[in-house]
DNA sequence: CGCCAGGCCGTGT
DNA sequence: ACACGGCATGGC
């Protein structure tokens, strides 16, 4: 059984884009210069604050290995330490590895090849990957591949909680996830499906920057643009 | 000093 | 199914 969503979540929700898009303007995410390194800063940002990424993705690119191959060539170990300022290296490097791995010998090496893969079928395949969860699957298939898939997050999660759009309590698996990514899809729904990959794109990266401003685990509710002051924390 | 960060996995009920 | 602890580092 799924946790409900509201009447009118969808709607309340893409009010909320709109709001959140006039106050911050377009955000022009994922903030990185190629598909791969998209792909690496989605892994090293797994509950890691991105400053912290930055540093990581800086260090690899200063040992010139924030690239398919100079990845493929690294060892274990080094990997480990270039990636170190994001934490959890002993994790983050297999599991980066293991998507070269998948990307090697099901793809021939070749994001092309990997991004004309048809959604679903790609997604549960990053899915089953050692390390990627439905958020990181998703934010390589939005802002990597550029499929028309939404993502949401723990910002997310708290942002909808905290304005009733999830009824009554909201789940942290991946039902919780799912009755996520239904409610953006349903926020949407009313746009050309043209439309919907930047959309979605806008979207999440709006959240994020709210979501860092005033809704982390405490929240921060003071001139916040979604309009703190009609809904009730708990 | 304590809490937090753009999750995910393994284990125990 | 669901909760809960572990994973590591750096910023505030």
């Amino acid at each position: 059984m799924k946790p409900q969503l509201t009447r009118g979540a969808a709607r309340r929700l893409r009010q909320m884009h709109d709001q959140l898009l006039t106050a911050y303007g377009p955000q022009n995410w994922w903030p990185a210069k190629t598909p791969f390194e998209v792909i690496v800063g989605a892994y090293l940002t797994q509950n890691t604050a991105w400053r912290s990424v930055e540093r990581s993705l800086a260090q690899l690119h200063e040992a010139e290995v924030l690239g398919i191959e100079g990845l493929r060539a690294v060892p274990l170990r080094r990997l480990q330490e270039l990636i170190r300022p994001t934490g959890f290296a002993s994790r983050k490097a297999p599991a980066l590895k293991a998507f070269l791995a998948l990307l090697d010998t099901e793809f021939g090496g070749s994001l092309e090849a990997m991004a004309a893969t048809p959604t679903e079928a790609l997604r549960l395949k990053l899915l089953a990957l050692w390390g990627v969860g439905p958020e990181t699957a998703d934010a390589i298939l939005l802002y990597g591949l550029g499929h028309a898939i939404p993502v949401a997050d723990e910002y997310l999660r708290r942002i909808a909680e905290r304005h009733g759009l999830l009824d009554p309590a909201p789940r942290r698996d991946r039902l919780g996830y799912a009755a996520l990514v239904e409610l953006t899809t349903n926020a949407f729904g009313e746009d050309p499906a043209s439309s919907r990959p930047q959309q979605y794109n806008e979207f999440h990266a709006l959240t994020v920057a709210v979501g860092k401003a005033h809704c982390g685990r405490v929240a921060n509710c003071t001139n916040c643009p979604l309009n703190y002051d009609a809904h009730k924390l708990p």
